[in-house]
DNA sequence: TCATATGTTGCGGG
DNA sequence: GCCCGCAACATATG
């Protein structure tokens, strides 16, 4: 689940149950998920307060009394939940603070690709992994001063941390279809006009996502996410979802490009 | 059993 | 250095 829009809903549940909260306990189930060594991390947590939060692309910081900064990446399939009393911890977490007031967070990831790590700053943080402007904040402008020059497929550039930071697999998707860019577009052919249905399709997409609290299934009717195997809003039995959702004749197409599953609609996105 | 999976990192080879 | 394909990571689900 966790790109751009779960991250930043996450953030926000972070920073409701979390803020000017002190930390009494750091649990942790499973050292897997840890980036920084547990006594390290304990020694920065423990007996300070959370001070604030913020976000870069999938990553989410907790500003800490301690003056650093915790960074929480999700991986693919890492989530947040709060609970009282242990039998109601949530199945798969791998770590829990425990904050003064009683609640616990936990750090939920089944698979565990994702990580808890300490940072001096968020700054720091996004020189040391290389990350570009968030994709909320990246202008046409900055798109095509990375992307003119690039003679390979767009799509993977565009999941390239580096240019800018937030887009994963199913979001880029959506966004080439809002934007009818193919997906194997070189990046340098494309035109100003295009740079910049890119950027305006990007904000619809993260607005969107973001406002609906990235719950798929209640996105508008025409986004593409309808028609991903993995959604289940599309009226079981009668495969509607498979069609685009501006030429009810024409079926999505699934192919891969840069190894990851990617769907597109041969109408709305010829071929480059 | 096999295929698939939303992310990231690192390897080998061109 | 750039770029691609591919595997690995660890696990759940259909």
């Amino acid at each position: 689940m966790p790109e751009l829009p779960e991250v930043e809903t996450y953030r926000r549940f972070l920073e409701e149950v979390m803020l000017h909260q002190s930390i009494a306990a750091l649990e942790v189930k499973d050292a897997h998920v840890l980036a920084t060594d547990e006594d390290t991390l304990r020694r920065a947590l423990v007996g300070h307060t959370v001070t604030g939060t913020s976000r870069l692309g999938k990553n989410c910081f907790l500003l800490l009394s301690s003056g650093q900064v915790l960074v929480l990446h999700f991986g693919m399939t890492g989530d947040v939940g709060a609970y009282r009393d242990e039998p109601d911890a949530p199945r798969f977490t791998r770590v829990a603070f425990h904050l003064g007031s009683g609640l616990r967070v936990a750090f939920v990831d089944p698979r565990k690709f994702g990580r808890i790590r300490l940072a001096e700053g968020v700054a720091q943080y996004q020189q040391a992994k290389k990350l570009g402007p968030d994709a909320l904040d990246v202008t046409a402008g900055q798109l095509q001063h990375k992307l003119a020059k690039r003679k390979t497929f767009l799509k993977p550039l565009l999941l390239d941390q580096s240019i800018t930071a937030g887009l994963g697999n199913w979001i880029v998707d959506e966004v080439l279809f809002q934007a009818r860019i193919h997906p194997e577009r070189l990046a340098h052919t494309l035109t100003t006009a295009e740079f910049n249905d890119l950027h305006d399709a990007i904000q619809l997409v993260l607005r969107t996502a973001i406002g609906h609290e990235a719950t798929y299934r209640d996105f508008p009717a025409s986004f593409l996410i309808h028609a991903r195997e993995w959604d289940d809003s599309a009226t079981p039995g009668t495969d509607q979802h498979q069609f685009c959702p501006r030429h009810a004749t024409t079926k999505i197409e699934k192919t891969y490009v840069g190894g990851r599953a990617t769907y597109t609609c041969p109408r709305c996105q010829p071929a480059g």
